[in-house]
DNA sequence: AACTATTTATAAGA
DNA sequence: TTCTTATAAATAGTT
């Protein structure tokens, strides 16, 4: 707006800069006091440099107004640093780091962004993924394992309830010969080699996965 | 600041006033852009109207953007009160699962918290690594045979030196026989099947390492 | 920090 | 609200 016109777009220049943030936040800040004296409204101005300063945090309705009522219209700053804001800019600001920093991790380790890399840094990278790799195929194998075990407890346990039913035909062809009920209902028969079974498997196939994710958890921790 | 010059103090007519805050309110809403593009400032701007019902909340230049390069010319967000608030908390919280979810995505890359992957996921992950390890492993193996490379062309830049010296001697002795200064000069003979030398060498070792790097940033693009 | 040629913002009117 | 325009205000580059 003076000599020449600008681009609006980051001034390059460190002090050029300086000195057009210095000059603008001056009228700013003027313009949201006029805004707030002349139409009675509540105008915060709240002002960070690229650095994360916190320059300005203006509440001006009613300390202007009345600052107005007194001194025509000479401009001053009531300036009020504000140290919780410039906490939680700082806190903004870390957190927006941390994002691209890991960002930038997560797309090396997907072989991306290498370009920067040299071949130490790259031997590095490749043995972070090779040992991730490998925990990964662990992990895998030992759900394949599991798995396995699932299967083969599942066919057990068929087999163990057909011959839960063969020993109770057979008990019950007893009976039909002794006629004695109490042995058929406690299927325990002294002499016999064979344990005793119920309808109650002590490894129910819908408790199966529970039990396992657990056992899983204590082997990964 | 025009037709009239005007004493900054409340606007008594309601209408005159209402016009001049729309007016003015775009103005320092403009302004404040300006000052947050060009100085690389984080402004933000909160206007109450007079009847505290209405107002803008602004968050100038949204440092999230920048770090991705973005350029969502974010320029006004006029909303409610409360919704004003709740716009800031949803951006931390979303940043907060940003975090969180690259974090474990990270952490699930080197092997860790993988309790809660099935079979399938795990193969997914897996897949994902190697992805990435054979990227690392192909960029390297590029850089070892450049390495490899440099190394050869090192050797055989001395050997063509030694072999360049011991053509010279060879010539010289020629030379004292027959005194042809200028086969001396040229060192070349036709019958010969050595090529030319000199002493500036097509491949000097100093601009070898700028050389692969340009090689190696076309290869990753 | 001050100066000043220009650009920009805007008060009043339509 | 929007447009116009004369004028006030802001400011980019310079000293």
């Amino acid at each position: 707006m003076a000599r020449e016109k600008i681009k609006i777009k980051k001034i390059e220049k460190l002090t050029a800069r300086q000195v057009t943030f210095s000059k603008r936040r001056r009228g700013l800040i003027k313009k949201a006091q006029e805004l707030s004296v002349l139409c009675d409204a509540d105008v915060s101005l709240i002002i960070f440099s690229a650095t994360g300063k916190l320059h300005d945090f203006l509440q001006l309705q009613d300390t202007l107004a009345r600052y107005y009522g007194h001194h025509s219209n000479k401009v001053e700053k009531p300036v009020r640093p504000c140290v919780a804001l410039e906490i939680e800019n700082t806190n903004w600001k870390m957190l927006c780091n941390e994002v691209y920093d890991q960002a930038h991790e997560l797309r090396q380790m997907k072989g991306e962004d290498l370009e920067g890399l040299n071949v130490e840094e790259l031997e590095q990278l490749e043995k972070k993924l090779e040992a991730g790799l490998s925990l990964v195929i662990k992990t895998k194998r030992t759900w394949n394992e599991i798995n396995k075990l699932q299967t083969e407890e599942a066919q057990l346990i068929k087999e163990n309830k057909q011959l839960k039913q063969e020993m109770k035909m057979i008990l019950h062809r007893g009976k039909l010969v002794t006629v004695n009920s109490e042995l058929v209902n406690n299927v325990s028969i002294g002499s016999s080699s064979i344990p005793p079974l119920d309808d109650d498997s002590p490894y129910p196939p819908s408790s199966g996965g529970q039990t396992i994710r657990t056992g899983l958890l204590k082997m990964n921790t």
